[in-house]
DNA sequence: AGGTGTGAAAGGGTTCACAGCG
DNA sequence: CGCTGTGAACCCTTTCACACCT
């Protein structure tokens, strides 16, 4: 398939295609009047305008049972994402090797960070270290971060921080059970639990891409 | 602190005080004027609102990385998730504790879902189980799926689907890394890239109480 | 014709500003 | 007097509709 229109895309998508085109237009022209966008042509526009053409060398913090997942997760390479290090602070750990990489000492932090010129890091520790890993990484130069850890971090600014917390995902999930649970009774409940709501995002969820209603 | 008004809330969560009177307000009328909100009366309605004075049991299918992550995380419990049984299609699993929990093989999960009246289900099984696993959680009577496979997932109707995708967060930060990058230069920037964002929200996000759909 | 790009209209959500209550 | 609750103004996003290009 090498163009396809607007009205196909936004199917997909489940998008309205007049808002499709007019956020492509935000990139630029990229389209053909008669004959709708180039996939190879609009693919390489979209992931330029992302960063995903970039090679972002990332380390990640805290190598227990998430850091050991994020560390085998096969969808970063595939988005320009490059595990240039995995450090934890348990000197057991230094050495052993995880997705085929050798865990690395904290003590290290700081010179990993500098070599690999890494301005990404992602905490995946207990919620005690976050903190304090956190100061490092932002002494260190990393400018980005991506918190697991269910812990609010303080950065100065100019720094970015992102907090995923899993447990939110299932909130959202329990809120609309709780809803069609009580379905019949929609009239007594509140405004807000009885608004019918159009399927609402994820945390991906500004990429409607497939989300089910 | 036995009261809270809507001006420190909001300067706590960094949005403005009349928004969230306003949201607020969709839940019923919870505040003194003159004296602000009481918390715990607040605390409790929010939570009673969001479902989290429910108790939810989930079963978590996949227990490798990211599901031993997901078992052990702490912040569950508090919100009024239950951990009912983890599930894992190797035998080798089976009855190895996780989290202090035995798994359970896959044979079961028809039988768990019932006995337990399990509605959450969470997928955090490689790609190509997840469609299947899914299958047979709906067909048990699961009616909300957390899907941690990078695949999208076919539901019938009535059956909600959320999506977690690791990498996107981090996309999100390669995306402003890379205007930082590009500061000096944002003149030439298409518009998109150029655009002054207000600190654009996280997974939790999307989650005001009332859905910013 | 066929489909993009976009001005204009419509729709929603946010903020203002103040009445009203404790 | 202080702070909530909320109508009205405002602003931003989405949708419509069509001029314009291929």
């Amino acid at each position: 398939m090498p163009t396809v229109s607007s009205e196909e895309l936004a199917a997909a998508a489940g998008v309205n295609s007049a808002k499709l085109r007019k956020d492509f237009s935000y990139l630029g022209s990229y389209g053909t009047r008669g004959v709708g966008y180039d996939v190879e042509y609009l693919v390489y526009q979209i992931s330029r305008e992302l960063g995903l053409t970039q090679d972002w060398p990332v380390v990640i913090v805290g190598i227990g049972n998430l850091g050991a997942a994020l560390a085998n997760y096969g969808g970063f390479a595939s988005r320009g994402f490059r595990v240039a290090a995995l450090i934890d602070a348990d000197p057991q750990m230094a050495g052993k090797p995880v997705a085929g990489m050798p865990v690395q000492h904290t003590d290290e932090l700081e010179r990993i960070i500098q070599d690999n010129g890494v301005s990404i890091g992602v905490i995946a520790t207990p919620a005690g270290a976050a903190q304090q890993v956190c100061d490092r990484l932002v002494a260190a130069g990393v400018t980005s971060i991506l918190n697991f850890a269910p812990t609010v971090l303080t950065v100065p600014d100019g720094v970015d921080v992102r907090k995923v917390d899993l447990s939110i995902e299932l909130q959202i999930l329990a809120f609309h059970e709780q809803r069609k649970a009580g379905e019949e009774a929609a009239d007594t409940m509140p405004a807000v639990a009885a608004r019918k709501q159009p399927a609402d995002k994820g945390p991906d969820g500004d990429v409607p891409a497939v989300m089910p209603a």
